[in-house]
DNA sequence: AAATTATTTTAGGCAAATCTAAATTTTATT
DNA sequence: AATAAAATTTAGATTTGCCTAAAATAATTT
């Protein structure tokens, strides 16, 4: 049944399906950038996989995945963040150096494979950075969401919750220039009144106070 | 340093490897069969390897690897037999179903991978059909060559040596069909004059005796 | 040694995935 | 609404790895 794809059609499947996760229809530029490749490759990709009926695609329109690209990007995600559990469980690897690595593993094609690592790591239900495992029928816990106080030093962060709607938390978070969607790390944390130091991209790093962190729920990246 | 070769490369290589344990040089013909592919593909392909000095090749000579290729050869190896090891051992498949899922493991370029997955596995020197796992540094034990008498039941295994040259034994080994790269199986094994049942191919089974089976040496297949 | 057969290489093409440059369509701006 | 800018697509090439058919070379047989 399950028909075979290149390594190419399943990393544009999963580029897809990522950006997805923040925008409905994908751009052939979004996905050219991600994929850093040309829009003309883009566009000829597309049209290929929409005789394969893995996605939606009119010219010009943008692109949307089918329930079927759905479900094998949710193959490939699934097969990614198993083999980075197990290069951090099992392998020792640090959590910061396996994206690579798995990158190329999540292209074998064995399910019989997968799903004997999965039940050998003992069904885990998050990979290393956070983000949820789908099973094996493509279902997975919602996005995993920590507050800002545990995130750990130098780990790249998005914001992605407030847990406040307050004008007033709002003009400090103007202030401050942190909104949903803004990148983040943890530069130092002072024990004596709980403020972090914290990152945005390049700026220069700057405190904030316990009762602001608490507020902030962050992915990781 | 290390360069960094295509999938269909890689696999030219190793049949290469695989077929010089046997002859010195290997023709064109010999590597099209072992590839599944026809002999004009493999002439373009040999030129190419040979520009990447991987080779020996002259046209109509034949062709050779040269140390570069043998050390190439030897990687791959390692990475298809520790994979292998690795599937049998960790995820419980059966030694007889983990070739074709090693076939595309062993194309996973990451060095410090394969390192560590030998250091997980306790570095183990032989995969499950027993044959030797080459060292980080291309070095490996050799080639585990078992008697007869100790192949256990239903273990597909190849006649690799015969332990006399007399013309006696030649007989009888012409008679019973059984030669250099025989296939066989053991089916029975009788305690009361210690000769075993052996059956070839689909053939069917026969008998033969303790002296003849301690003269016959196999590996696994 | 000549002729036949088998092996290997060359020549010319094809499909996948990419690229650049030019044309087209959409979106944004005056 | 017209024009300028941005995004997207088309057209035509390139590279990799493979193919078939024909030519060249080597090996075998008579």
């Amino acid at each position: 049944m399950s028909a075979n794809f290149s390594v190419s059609e399943e990393n544009y499947i999963k580029a897809i399906y990522h950006i997805q996760q923040s925008v409905d229809t994908v751009s052939t530029n979004a996905l050219a950038e991600q994929l850093k490749t040309k829009p003309a490759s883009v566009t000829d990709m597309l049209k290929k996989l929409k005789t394969k009926k893995l996605l939606h695609y009119e010219p010009y329109q943008g692109v949307r995945l089918t329930a079927e690209g759905r479900k094998l990007a949710l193959g490939i995600v699934r097969k990614h963040r198993l083999w980075e559990f197990f290069l951090v469980e099992k392998l020792q690897f640090g959590w910061d150096e396996v994206h690579e690595v798995a990158e190329e593993l999540e292209h074998i094609s064995s399910k019989k494979l997968i799903d004997k690592l999965d039940a050998y790591l003992d069904f885990p239900r998050f990979d290393p950075h956070g983000d949820p495992i789908p099973d094996s029928s493509g279902r997975m816990a919602a996005q995993q969401q920590i507050n800002l106080i545990d995130l750990p030093l130098n780990t790249p962060a998005e914001v992605c919750s407030v847990g406040s709607q307050s004008a007033e938390l709002l003009e400090l978070l103007t202030h401050k220039q942190i909104s949903i969607g803004t990148r983040l790390e943890v530069k130092k944390q002072f024990g004596f009144d709980h403020s972090i130091e914290i990152r945005v991209k390049n700026q220069p790093a700057f405190t904030i106070s316990q009762q602001l962190a608490q507020v902030l729920f962050v992915k990781r990246v």
